[in-house]
DNA sequence: ATAAGTTTTTAGTCTTATCTAAAAATAAAA
DNA sequence: TTTTATTTTTAGATAAGACTAAAAACTTAT
């Protein structure tokens, strides 16, 4: 069992490790945990024996690929709370982080891929950072639902989710089609219909068909 | 600040002070939480110190106005949790518990508050428990909104949520006023839409409408 | 009313996660 | 290459929450 605070030092650990690919000082991980080098020195012995760090002495620390594992997750965790909070529950962008922070530590593999599921899998959090998926690969190809994308953004339709011959009549009366560029112009934020423009064309689309279209972003 | 523990100890009190109005006994907390009797007893020095019981040694323990205030938030916080659980994320009855008792935790009462609006102010938990309101008053009169009822249920109209003149002038049109009873015929699954049925008139109202007009239950 | 049994509390220990202060190791400067 | 400065680790302490074992207080039964 993995306690919070073991959760928090992985994160803090996996966020440094960008920047120093060679080992993270235990001073870096202390100033940005706001606790103190010795409270890190502790925590990293435990960490090594939980075999979720590589860390000698005065060398610095990395993630194992098992504790990098439970980072990507903490932070596939922490991303779609923010997300869920913006989007369902009406909070600001600089309310988001400090709750996000607590709801990350809970504990269930289905509250995760359901709120994920809820949420049409964004493939960003609000401040624009990717989501690991459950296994926890980052698209790099940022291939999305149109349902995701905020207002002014634009893509290139790239595939759909849906691919009844009634959706696809759908597509081909309104003009959309692989290739062409989908501009965001309005969210409806009452029923989730999309007002998109296309090659000049302004149009609105229902949620139901936003949620099926993929489109890579620009 | 409270902690998870002492948050715990006090709805294990709140539980017990219905069947033991006189006081609880300390063994009687230890076998509920799976500890032990001098776990218990540290504890409630604790609370009494913090004001949040009434305890004197020997005698057993009751919650204080203010104990009681903070163990009736965070059954509401458990129960609006289950709702949440069951409704938006597919948990089915027996996985809700668990999560939920990790979930109540969380400490924001914005977070609280607009999970409830998201999902209608329910009054009632998956298993037909109460739900407080913010001000932590369970509501006897069954006053609920036409958006939570059940196909085949009535009630009389007792009041709306939004009283915004469009909103009153619609209700005139189509004939909704309080004291009128309401029957919920059908629930279109699609798109939240309502078929109602008043004094032998069946129509069909929105969702958005819906949501606004509170009901006392028959 | 006193002995036996039960419940509750105290006293002392353990673990987790912190901290301070001092010692050891590494890095930088003269 | 020493000396100085910085970083990191150790040692020892603290607080929260839990435990065991023993003492103290209440309850029952004789």
């Amino acid at each position: 069992m993995i306690t919070f605070s073991e959760e928090n030092y992985l994160k803090a650990i996996y966020h440094h490790s960008k920047d120093y690919p060679n080992g993270v000082s235990t001073n870096a991980i202390a100033k940005s945990m706001c606790t103190k080098a010795s409270s890190v020195t502790d925590m990293l012995k435990k960490l090594s024996e939980k075999k979720l760090v590589n860390y000698k002495k005065y060398q610095g620390v990395l993630l194992t690929k098992q504790g990098e594992k439970k980072a990507v997750n903490l932070i596939r965790r922490h991303r779609l709370w923010e997300v869920f909070l913006l989007e369902k529950l009406n909070f600001t962008w600089d309310e988001v982080h400090e709750v996000a922070e607590e709801l990350e530590h809970i504990k269930s593999e289905k509250l995760i891929n359901e709120l994920d599921r809820l949420l049409d899998f964004p493939k960003k959090d609000p401040h624009g950072d990717p989501i690991p998926d459950k296994d926890g690969n980052f698209t790099k190809d940022i291939k999305v639902l149109l349902s995701t994308l905020n207002e002014k953004e634009t893509g290139i339709c790239v595939g759909v989710n849906d691919t009844s011959t009634d959706f696809l009549k759908y597509l081909n009366k309104q003009n959309i089609a692989i290739g062409k560029h989908i501009t965001v112009v309005e969210k409806e934020v009452f029923d989730g219909s999309i007002l998109i423009k296309i090659e000049d064309n302004q149009f609105y689309i229902s949620h139901q068909i936003a949620k099926n279209l993929f489109l890579q972003l620009q």
